[in-house]
DNA sequence: CGCTGCCGAATGAATGTTCATTCAGTTGTA
DNA sequence: TACAACTGAATGAACATTCATTCGGCAGCG
């Protein structure tokens, strides 16, 4: 029996059915469901793996979720919100948008680096076919990008970034920088703090690969 | 019943049974497995769906291919190497390492970007489950990355790449980014040219969005 | 306090469905 | 006729979901 808990995903209060029921059981379900995705995937994962992992029988799951989909469902949108909330929260502290760049990076890194399964649960059962949940992450995803691009687009205003590139671009390459960090991170058999890379990432973003340009901007070296 | 045939899964000859059978008919069930996939998922499609969308029986489904994941993974590696001898041949050409990198973008974005299905493939269904194809897929994605950390190897080594920052990681913003044009591409109603954001990439990933640097570094309009 | 009866959370065996896969039979060809 | 390719209905395994039953606890009562 290992530690399923960690951070990042907030008990909800009460179930999704109806009645109030135990909110421990919940939270462990949920993080039992976590577990499960990301060691076997959505589809190869049984409700009876999850309920053997969480300590309830079957049928319990049901008392608390409709089914394995709102399981997941739930999962990423419980941890998401958290995150988006955080985010913009520690966004709006920051005056450049350089320095705000950095913190969403650091964020970002962060918050899937406290907690593999939740970041193999993004990084791959997110993106599952084309139709059901990419629909719905692609909300998500547009709302973080929003943030990104802001925070770009402020930068170009005001001069400090380039205006000769598409914001929207811009902000594409930001994220998938990133994202391809925390897949290397999770298919990687090494122990690294995911978020140390960040500063490397926003460097290259910022300052480029070539030498003899803008090297080394100095950043305030936020957490 | 629509066009479903498209470059880069060039007909292996023959089928994985045994007995040497019609090689269009075999290249007709790929080609209609890559559409069903990139439709409704792996896990959600049926090998009725294929055999329907090939015009064939269930049954001949399985005088070609072993299993639904042995059509899978025939559908990557055949694309895969064929992209892989491509590039390695494009990249040889070229002289220095920036010009590597550029061309490799291209290639990338134009190979995914001239098949819609394959790229959603290669987008949502690969990245699936941590263990079955990522395992596999992760050989492919090694042997696509070393290629960009040798140019990136290359460039630090004669000076013409900042030395600072790991390669491994630069090589992961490169990729990362492109996969995001990808992605984004994939999941856009709009209808554009995915090649031509490649140098936008590029340029970004050599030259940063900061101003007042290294702006514009001159390039070849390779292709 | 001890007993009874009730409540509803929890259980897990049973159900029904959904396919992947097989194979007996058909078609087409030499 | 012999053989290969093909067909698609039949099979059976795998699972999600249901629901009749269990049981721990507690309110009410004597």
């Amino acid at each position: 029996m290992k530690q399923e808990s960690q951070p990042l995903l907030p008990a909800t209060g009460n179930a999704g059915g109806g009645t109030n029921r135990n909110a421990e059981k919940y939270q462990r379900i949920l993080d039992a469901a976590v577990a499960v995705f990301a060691d076997k995937g959505f589809f190869n994962s049984r409700i009876s793996d999850i309920a053997d992992r969480a300590n309830v029988a079957d049928g319990t799951v049901y008392l608390y979720f409709k089914n394995k989909e709102e399981i997941l469902m739930t999962a990423i949108n419980t941890a998401f919100d958290a995150f988006m909330r955080h985010a913009r929260t520690e966004v709006e502290k920051l005056a450049t948008p350089a320095e705000r760049l950095r913190r969403l990076a650091f964020l970002h890194l962060d918050a899937l680096g406290s907690n593999r399964n939740l970041a193999v649960v993004f990084q791959m059962e997110l993106r599952q076919s084309t139709r059901f949940l990419s629909e719905f992450s692609h909300h998500h995803m547009v709302e973080y990008l929003s943030l990104v691009r802001a925070a770009i687009n402020e930068g170009q205003a005001t001069g400090v970034f380039r205006r000769d590139l598409p914001e929207k671009i811009a902000a594409n390459c930001f994220f998938g920088a990133l994202d391809e960090m925390v897949t290397s991170w999770v298919l990687s058999a090494h122990e690294y703090r995911l978020s140390n890379v960040s500063d490397s990432v926003v460097d290259i973003f910022l300052n480029g690969m070539q030498s003899g340009g803008n090297q080394k901007v100095a950043y305030t070296g936020v957490q």
